[in-house]
DNA sequence: ACGGGTGATGACAGCGCAATCATTTTGTCT
DNA sequence: AGACAAAATGATTGCGCTGTCATCACCCGT
């Protein structure tokens, strides 16, 4: 027997493996770190001892010894939006192959909530970090910015981010979609969101802007909620708008979910879209296009945003500073479908 | 200065509360884990002392000296699938304000990078494990089987799961829904599915089972892809469908996301739903209710399997041999809305 | 044949915490 | 007041690995 034998769930150390491969631990250390500086020789005999053992290396002792872990933080402020679904998607074909590993931390558009998880995440000692908002509490920025590994925050870009930003101008995205409602000819467009949380109330004023100078802004025709998103809500939400200002001609949806309900709804009251109300949907998740009508929308760049962001944090994790763009825009698209018509 | 004095990075230890605070190392790992067994004096100490520095304890060095960490793996096949978000949901509702996190893997339906997974997540002494099938590997299965934790096996149920199981009888539930069709006077119905995975497979094979005993099955009207489930598969399917087999008057989705598009497309066609063509769903995420006609759906518990899952692993941390239901079929339900109707 | 590299390997210490057992303090009862 | 149990606290040790240096074998050119 091989040690002093305790319980069953005694895993092999790589004192365990070193003994059986003849070899000194530390040997076994870098056989399986760097196989590279060990010799032919040395490689095969350990390798085969791991395999004979079933050798498993503890991450925790790892961890400690080398003040560093593989895991990759990724906060998210919700997980059945479908946007970072894409997001997350993104990420994961970036870490696949990798020796990294996600882990998740969902704030649920919590503020505090995040910089609890950063402090958390932090606390593990991670290989870097994601983050999905530039909102932090100053308390969670200036752990972001202390952070001793690389951070890249994601869906909006700016010089001013912690380290590094991969995004989109979301405010210009916004005033497309109203100039481009303004444009077909709509004059008394409406807004409708849910879910407040800073971003959507700085689309919220893009759209105002917009509007304002369109001289087609009415409040009344601004419907907001709290609560969070969804296709039951986007007919709610232009329930209420049409009650208000039945004189509404067109809306703009702060995202999907939402207005796929407008739609649906306007369809139930025999609403002619996109004669009598135009839609135009934020995002523009796979679903829209397939509506019928198809929704119009401004297209995010959800998935590259996550391709890009791992991109730049394992480049950054490999050599410090060899990032040399550190602020990425993607971008945007405004696609024009069914949903929207000049008139 | 307290220790040596290395970089910056260095983050306060226990050792230097304990200074700070007058106590030792030990107390202070005490006033943490378990206040309620120190002295009022010494908490208050410490806890100043914790405030002062700005301490954290570290995860890595706890899980090594103790051997386990605060760790829940959550596997599941897919991150897009809005199945799995509403579970996840669950889950994340019920490790809320608990000492523990969920940490999540996705083994995008493969079977072999679920026992990757399964292994990878096992090496760092999880302090419970939840799985979302029952298809694991012979090694997976093997290893879960093996495992030091509690693991929860999801979405089906047995009692020939690993340890314990929450779910429902999903062949059942497509028989209710194959028996519906059938009901309303349908009788020549097609099935759709994509991603197929083995419990799409099982599914599949309950569909013709009951088809079969209603004299109504025909092969030509099963169309399947083994390409990821969305909106436009299910148009591209019903479209295959509609080509290959004119006759058919009803369709079962094998989830909303085809139903949907399956919807969408005969509305393109100018079919009419209910009456030229049913259609029935699979789950009955949020938006199928809403959709014009309301998708009749086979509504399935996910939500309340992450609540119930994790509601079980925890009990079961807390204390071994706990749990006495171990395998708990949560149901479903057919609802009936405007996409099918008797005939 | 020799010195000076280069590549491969090893010895040792310590990462920060918690298990274990020993010890001290406190409270309670007679 | 003394005896005892219970509560609180502490000293020591080691979890499994990696960083750091030291050592050793080997190859090359002169």
């Amino acid at each position: 027997m091989a040690r002093k034998s305790k319980t069953q769930s005694d895993r092999p150390t790589l004192v365990d493996v070193a003994r059986e491969a003849g070899v000194s631990a530390i040997t076994v250390s870098r056989t399986i770190r760097s196989p590279e500086i060990v010799s032919e020789r040395a490689r095969r005999k350990v390798e085969e001892a791991v395999r004979k053992l079933g050798y498993t290396p503890d991450p925790a002792a790892s961890a400690l010894a080398s003040r560093s872990t593989s895991t990759i933080g990724l906060l998210v402020p919700s997980l059945t939006n479908n946007v970072f679904a894409d997001v997350l998607r993104g990420v994961y074909e970036g870490v696949e192959g990798t020796r990294f590993f996600v882990q998740i931390g969902n704030y649920r558009y919590s503020a505090l909530s995040e910089e609890g998880l950063i402090r958390n995440f932090l606390s593990q000692r991670p290989a870097g970090l994601i983050v999905s908002s530039m909102d932090q509490t100053p308390a969670g920025r200036k752990l972001l910015e202390e952070a001793p590994c690389p951070v890249v925050q994601i869906m909006e870009t700016s010089a001013d981010a912690v380290d590094m930003s991969v995004g989109f101008d979301q405010l210009e995205a916004v005033r497309a979609a109203a100039r481009h409602v303004a444009e077909c000819g709509y004059r008394r467009p409406g807004f409708l969101s849910a879910r407040m949380d800073p971003r959507a109330q700085r689309r919220l004023a893009a759209f105002r802007e917009v509007a304002s100078a369109h001289d087609m802004l009415d409040e009344a025709r601004i419907i907001t909620t709290p609560q969070p998103s969804s296709v039951g809500m986007g007919r709610h939400l232009l329930e209420q708008l049409l009650a208000r200002a039945p004189e509404t001609d067109a809306v703009i949806c702060n995202n999907d979910d939402l207005a796929v309900g407008a739609l649906m709804e306007a369809i139930r009251r025999n609403i002619a879209v996109p004669d009598q109300l135009g839609i135009c949907s934020y995002n523009d998740i796979e679903m829209a296009r397939h509506m019928v009508p198809a929704l119009s929308a401004v297209a995010t760049p959800r998935r590259e945003i996550g391709q890009r962001a791992i991109a730049m944090l394992l480049a950054e994790i490999e050599a410090p500073g060899a990032v040399r763009e550190r602020h990425i825009d993607l971008g945007y698209e405004l696609v024009v479908r069914e949903s929207t018509a000049p008139r």
